[in-house]
This record gives structure tokens, sequence and C-alpha cells, in this order.
DNA sequence: TAGATTGTTAATCGATTAACAATC
DNA sequence: TAGATTGTTAATCGATTAACAATC
């Protein structure tokens, strides 16, 4: 393994950068320098350069970075072509807008199963999948062994939920609930989306003004 | 202006320990001391008492910090009361989703028009409010001139929109597409969420393991 | 070759943690 | 008073930025 010390910071950056040079590939520019890229994206070229550098450096002195190469190299890195078997559990609006970003083509992800607990959504399909109730979860992860749960329900009944998940073989959570998986099960991977806490952050900045 | 030196790390966490709060206060916790909620939120005592000392301190030495009044200036100091006239921007499966959430009691926003450039949309009620045509926009916001936008919908055409906003007095925005608004509009304040980033990243840690 | 720009190390900056005096 | 725990300053750690030699 080369990639060893790789701190977090610069793996949240991976994803902007990604979208930043795909857009960069779409008008056809082929090359780019870490400055210029400094500049659209609103970093340092120091930084750039030294993120693309844990990676091992894919630039060439006196001419900068090739976009679709650098584009394709970081979509690598993200395993960007994986199927990580994925199951989402929660069917609401937040779940249906979710499971829509699980299916793009070029997540990481592939969605196998949709489960809920309201009997009135069993059979619906989102995404090419069937919702199933709830009941069956079990069964379908014993049958299909999937490695990621993505989290749409809320906070009640979660350390229920989690405990069962993991014991049948979630190896990492996308959690848009409040229950804090990675404080119940430091043994799993989370990555969650705090939209509550997100929204209480913009009230704190909007009333509190943007330059003091 | 007391808290002028607040670094957004610390704002970042606020939410987080509001909620945390909340849930000692439903349990009947009345009393807690930085080391035991340090132990309960995986963070450092040290840590805790520095960012609640950012805002003046709200502890008693020798007793900890009394639950339902920190978690009451918390609530101040995020503004959880206010009622910042907001506007959403795209009412499919993930504005629905969002909706709720700004309308939530206490989120600190209210959510005042809904818009959707598709017709069919036009007059469902949604949390209570009418959507209305993207259209109707720029009228609505002359007459009603709300402070925060919030954006569900593609990248596509988000120049004009957002600069559109801009100019109608918007000074906020909770922003889920990915186009780079605070990049085009350094003046107004911006949390965006990125869906794909965040599932990305997922897919690096999960490709990559917990331990290495 | 001369100019440009990377890769990489060293310096700086900011955030987290440790320590302890103040005080309830 | 003695014990506990904060508020607050100093030390440490890690992330960002600057600098420059390597090299295309």
């Amino acid at each position: 393994m080369e990639k060893n010390n790789i701190s977090i910071s610069v793996i949240k950056r991976l994803p902007r950068y990604y979208r930043f040079l795909e857009n960069l590939k779409s008008n056809g520019i082929v090359r780019i320098s870490s400055k210029e890229l400094a500049e659209r994206m609103g970093l340092t070229a120091s930084q750039i350069r030294h993120d693309f550098n844990c990676f091992g450096g894919f630039g060439q002195q006196g001419y900068g970075y090739n976009v679709p190469e650098l584009y394709d190299k970081i979509g690598d890195i993200l395993c960007i072509n994986g199927e990580l078997k994925t199951i989402l559990i929660g069917a609401g609006n937040l779940g249906k807008a979710v499971a829509s970003k699980i299916s793009t083509r070029k997540s990481g992800f592939k969605l196998a199963g949709i489960f809920d607990k309201n009997e009135a959504m069993s059979g619906k399909i989102i995404e090419g999948i069937p919702v199933r109730h709830i009941d069956y979860l079990e069964n379908f992860c014993r049958d299909n062994s999937p490695v990621c749960a993505v989290i749409c329900i809320p906070s009640n009944d979660m350390k229920e939920l989690t405990d069962l998940l993991c014991k049948l073989g979630i190896k990492s959570f996308w959690n848009f609930s409040n229950y804090d998986i990675a404080m119940a099960h430091p043994e799993v991977l989370v990555r969650s989306v705090h939209l509550t806490d997100s929204l209480m952050t913009l009230s704190y900045l909007t009333n509190n003004g943007n330059e003091e």
C-alpha cells in the first residue's frame, strides 16, 4: 500500500477536483497548470500540487497537468467505476432523491435493495428496484451480502437497525439520520449528511453577517 | 460585537452540541461536565470548554454545565428561533425533503415560497406552501423580499438564476447543486450540501478500508 | 537553451490539546 | 475547607502555504 498517510482533508477535496476537471474536459480544455486551476477553484497552486502529490504526482514539469488524464486518475482513486452493493433504508422523499444519486453511473455504488416500514410502499419501483417491507431486510442481506447501507429514516430505533445491519455484514454507511453510527460502531465506515446541522450553521452565518 | 474571532470550525460543531444536549435534556439530565460530554460525543473535554468559551463560558467551576441552560444558549447563538424568510427553488424529491427540514419549528428559517419550472407542479401544496411556476420568482421576491434561497435543481442555468437572485436581494444560499455560488458571488453566504461529493468520499473510504 | 511549471521540503499558520490557576 | 471542574493560557500537532531545486 503506497497511500498510507493521506489525510481525510485531502480525500474530501478529491470530488471537487473531479467535478472541476469534468467541466474543463467537457469544455475541451486539455492542459492546465496548478496556478490556473487554483484560480478557478479558489485554492492555492501549492495546495493543488501538494494534494495531487499524495497520490504520486500526475503532472509534468514545464507543462502542467493533462486534464483528461488527471480526471481519469482521480476517478480511479475514488473508485468511481466500482459497484459496491448497496441497500437503501427509507423510501420517502429523501430516500428517493438519494436513490437517484446512488444509481447515477460512476457513483461507485450499485443499488441492490430498498426497504421501508410503510406497507403502502411495498412493490413500488424506485430507480428500477422494488421497495420491500423492512421485515425482508434480514433475509435479503443474507442472500445478497450488501456492503453499504444508506439510512434515510428518522433516528428512532436506529440502534436496533444499525446493530442488525452491522451483524449482517454491512461495512459502510451513508447516514442521513441524526443517530451517531460512528460512536456506536467504530468498526464501520460512516459518512453522515446532517441536513439540519448544515441549515443551523447557515442560520448562524446569515444572522451574524459576512464580514465580522 | 463580542464574537469577532470565532472560527468556522467551532460554528460547525455547534449544531452537534445542540443535538446531544437536546437528547440529554429529554432524558432528564440536568448537569454535565465537559469530561462526560466529551466521552459521549467522542471529543476532548478541552475542546468542549474551549468551544463554549468562545461565546463567553456557560459553566460553573466545580459543578459543570447546566444542560437546559446550555441547550438554550446554543439555540440562541444559532438563532434557532429566527424566521429568515426563505424560498425554495426546485420541488422534486430533494426539494420536498428539504422543505420539511426548513419548515421544522426552530430551524431558524421560514419557508415563504416554492418555485419549479415544471408546469405540472404549479399549485401543488408542499408544507402548506403552493408551488409557483419559476416565472413568478422575480415578482414574488420584489413583493416579499426573502433573504435566503434553497437551491434544489441541477447546475444547468444556475449562473442566470443566482445572478438574478442576488440582484433581487438574496443574502444567503443553501445550495444542493454543484454550481459554485460562492465563487461566482463572494458577497453572499453559501452553505453547500454536495451529496455526490459525500458519496464519492465514502466510495474511496470503503474501497480503501478502515485501518491503513 | 531559456522558460515554465512541477515535485518536494521547509516555514507558517491555525486548530486542538494539555496544563493549571481560579473559583464554585 | 476540600474536591471538582471550569476558564484560559501555553504547548503541540497537523494542515496550508511558500520556496526552490529538479526537469520537461
